[in-house]
DNA sequence: AAAATAAAGGACTGAATGTTCCATAATTTA
DNA sequence: TAAATTATGGAACATTCAGTCCTTTATTTT
């Protein structure tokens, strides 16, 4: 060990996320990164490898924050169809609140990255195959308690759900309408009746 | 008029079109789209003006073409239903046969441009109100003739069906197989019963 | 306190970026 | 056929890009 690091880790790492979430990989400069965390270029590289290294860190991390609040919100949940409207609720409303349309970081970069960068494409893919997988063990739980029909196939409404939410997204970013989203969710959530 | 162009526009455009549809606004340089459309740099820009100008021109002429398409699906349909299920299934079974994987050029440059782009963003929400206008006509006359319950709201359900096209074209980017895409289709379909 | 080690600042690099300019070539109109 | 006009090819431009290097500074270990 040696002089210490003077800046937050996981401070900087949370700025570089909102960068890259706002304007995708291509849409930020390194310069633009040590302006914003206020940080030099020497240190950029030496903590974060490369721009690539970075972003893919910063991908991460919002992929584990997405998945530790989506499980969070299934183990306080006491009905499973409320806790989905509220999950795809949530999503709207912060598409109207903020001033930024930045929509889903992981989406973002599904659309910008995954084609051409396997590394991203499985990041990406892990993050639905978790996100299919709580909705799964939720639904199944719902059945078991009867508050979902037994006819309903867990697996293929968790898929249609991932679904949906990844349009949400993609509409979040020029759609400024509450009844727009309303539309979808109400007729999504009619699925599992 | 004077010297003759020496290369035919709309294939160019054509051309222009698959560069940006694959890899984005900011994915292809200048360098490349004269290498790939085979004129100079001077023929690139007295043709069509700048780069962001011939990526819109390029990005209309997408939308004309897609929303063509689909208005001819439901000009030779006999059933509503058959054919939003076609529709749908050719996402993924083009996706699943391409070994590019483009998605869709209005959901792409939804996710990279929109948000900061006012051109871009117009163009992606007139595409938009233009599919949902056709759904809806459509499916107001299923119910016309009452292959569609009279109780359904086609506004509804029309923007439901956009979302899950846009979520489609996301999960395209990453997604190579059929099941999880019939998944979603069953479960969306279901819902004109 | 000295040696070792790691971080920071910032100048620097070479390549790539989008765009312009200009000389030349082709075509049309008068 | 001459003048006008547009297209072409390619050199040139300033800027920005991601990434490196080296000196200085701070901290730890011996």
């Amino acid at each position: 060990m040696a002089r210490n690091r003077e800046f937050n880790t996981d401070d900087a790492l949370d700025k570089a996320m909102l960068l890259f979430w706002n304007k995708g990989f291509n849409g930020v400069s390194t310069q633009e990164i040590i302006d914003d965390l206020n940080i030099s270029k020497s240190s950029m590289y030496g903590a974060f490898g490369d721009k690539m290294e970075l972003f893919t860190l910063t991908l991460l991390r919002y992929s584990s924050k997405i998945i530790v609040d989506i499980n969070n919100e299934f183990e306080i949940s006491q009905n499973v169809k409320m806790t989905f409207k509220k999950i795809l609720s949530q999503i709207y409303k912060e598409a109207l609140s903020k001033k930024l349309n930045n929509g889903c970081f992981i989406v973002n970069s599904t659309i910008e990255l995954a084609p051409h960068n396997k590394k991203i494409a499985k990041i990406v893919s892990d993050h639905r195959t978790k996100l299919e997988d709580i909705f799964e063990n939720a639904i199944n739980k719902a059945i078991e308690k009867k508050q979902v029909p037994a006819t309903k196939n867990a697996k293929q409404i968790s898929c249609f759900f991932c679904n949906t939410i990844n349009g949400m997204y993609v509409d979040s970013k020029y759609i400024r309408t509450k009844t727009s989203y309303e539309n979808t969710i109400n007729t999504v959530i009619a699925s599992l009746d």
